[in-house]
Order: structure tokens, then C-alpha cells, then sequence
DNA sequence: TTTACTGCAAAGGGTTTGCATGAGG
DNA sequence: CCTCATGCAAACCCTTTGCAGTAAA
């Protein structure tokens, strides 16, 4: 079955990043891995709860840590504070500022990338990751 | 004297988008335009403090978000927390992850405005504003 | 005079920390 | 067996809120 597979791939590369592994870290990963969201610890937190009701903040808060140093996942910086960020590609994240919700957006024809370059070589910068978000309204919010 | 005809300016400026204009709101919009550094909500209080030693913090969230609805300045998320950007130019802000210092990058050859104009294309969002960041190690902090 | 901003203080929420217990390698 | 993650709780900001006094228009 599909979740046991992705179960064993995942603890397999939890040890590859040398991160040890515990039952709070693999619910933690799969929350954040398995949605398209982009979720803040408190909501990572109210979901592991229900499958680990004694799991507290401060575990969530080491384990997301843990997370972003091994690479796994990445914080992005909201106006609704810190959310992670699954996709290891440059995307942008096209927020709706008055629902909330979040779209990325891929395949962007190097706009990301050429931001980078020219950072790199105006700033004499060494560029590691990216965010780029844009605000806007959604066209439900927007109205007629 | 310039100092004396900036403060005017400005409190002309205040008044032309109706914002009700007193001491302590002039001082801290000196304060957050007055610099290219972004500042904290934090900073800012520590700034105007030394002028106005009985302002609340409260006072400058309070003329914080005044300012933002008025347009004169607009608030941007960092890792670090909310900073307020006075540039209503699209730019790029370079962000060292050691040492926290931050570069605005301009002229950017339309990398910017061609994310907007795709994330309207392809989303249907109506875009309003953009936050555009690049983390990255600066000369000094990334070393030999 | 009317409106609403300031200052003070308290409350609220998210994040961090310290320590004893317990589980992973 | 040694290391380190977990859970619990307290501490620590940062931010928000309520209210009486006061300044702006």
C-alpha cells in the first residue's frame, strides 16, 4: 500500500540527512509534507495532536528546526507569520490578502532565477534561497 | 534650513491623505523614513523613545499602521519580524541570514514586474503589491 | 465642540527555555 | 550505554486591547 511506501521512504531519508528519528518527527514531517499548504507550527501542532494528543509546541517548534536544517523543508516569512514551504523548487507564492489563501506558481521563465543572478552579481551577495511573494486579491475576493 | 522644510513637507503630506497629523506621528514617521534601514516596529519605539520618552509602543503601532493605510510606508515580512519599507518602487531586498544586514536592489530589468503580470495570467488574482527576498551570505559572513 | 489620539496598564498569543523522564542508535 | 528527543511548565517577548485624559481640526 501507497502509505506505508511513503512511510519507509521517508524515514529512510530522515536517516540519510543524519536526523534521528522518532514517531513525533515522522507525524510532524508528514504533516507538513503532505499538503500542499503552507502551514504555521500551530497548525502543524493542532493536526499531530489529534494522532498524538500528548505531543507538545515545543516539540513541533524543535522538530520543524530539525526539519530546515536537514534540508527537508524551508520557512517563508508571511504577514501571518512563519510558514513552511515543501517545494524545493523557486516558486513564487501569490497570497490573497484578504482570504488568506496561497497559490505558488511555478515555471516562472527565469524570472526567479535572474533575480538571483543579478543580486549575486550587484551585490557581491551569496545567494541561498528565495521568496517572492505577491499580494493581491483572489477574483472571489475582488468582487464584480 | 533643510531639516525644518523636510518637516514641512511631510506634515503637508500627512494632512494631503488625511491623516490627522501630531508629534509623536511626525516623529515616527521621521524615524522609519528617515533611514534606508528597515526597521522593526521594536526600533522604532527605541528611536522616537529618545525624543518622546513617554510614547508607548502601543502609540507606535497604532501610527505604524496610520502610515501603512496612508500609504507612506507598507510593512514587509521578514524572518526577524515585520519591517517597514519606505521604497514604493518594486525592488528586491537582499538579506544576509548571518549578520541580518539588508540591500535594496533596483533597476531590476522588470524581473518583478513580469512575476505580477504572470501571477495575474495565470491566477486570476488581481496583484497589489510584492515582496521580493533573497537570502544569502554577504561577502564579509561568507568568508574565504 | 467634536473627534480621535495618547499614555498607561493589563491581557493575550506565539515562541523559547530548563529540567526530569524516556526512547533511539 | 550514551546521547538526545520528549513532555511539562514557566518565562519571555511582541502585539493587542480598554479606558480616562487630552490634543487636533
Amino acid at each position: 500500500m501507497k502509505g506505508k511506501l511513503d512511510r519507509e521512504a521517508l524515514v529512510r531519508e530522515l536517516r540519510r540527512r543524519g536526523i534521528r528519528v522518532t514517531a513525533q518527527r515522522i507525524a510532524v514531517a508528514e504533516a507538513v509534507l503532505g499538503t500542499a499548504e503552507h502551514l504555521t507550527v500551530q497548525e502543524i501542532y493542532q493536526r499531530v495532536r489529534q494522532r498524538f494528543p500528548h505531543i507538545t509546541v515545543g516539540t513541533v517548534y524543535n522538530t520543524v528546526e530539525v526539519l530546515t536544517a536537514g534540508g527537508l523543508i524551508q520557512p517563508l516569512p508571511f504577514p501571518s507569520g512563519t510558514r513552511y514551504d515543501t517545494d524545493p523548487r523557486p516558486h513564487v507564492n501569490v497570497v490573497c490578502i484578504r482570504c488568506g489563501q496561497v497559490r505558488d506558481l511555478h515555471d516562472d521563465g527565469g524570472h526567479l532565477s535572474g533575480l538571483a543572478e543579478l543580486a549575486s552579481r550587484r551585490t557581491g551577495f551569496h545567494p541561498l534561497s528565495q521568496h517572492a511573494a505577491i499580494y493581491a486579491l483572489c477574483p472571489q475576493c475582488h468582487g464584480p
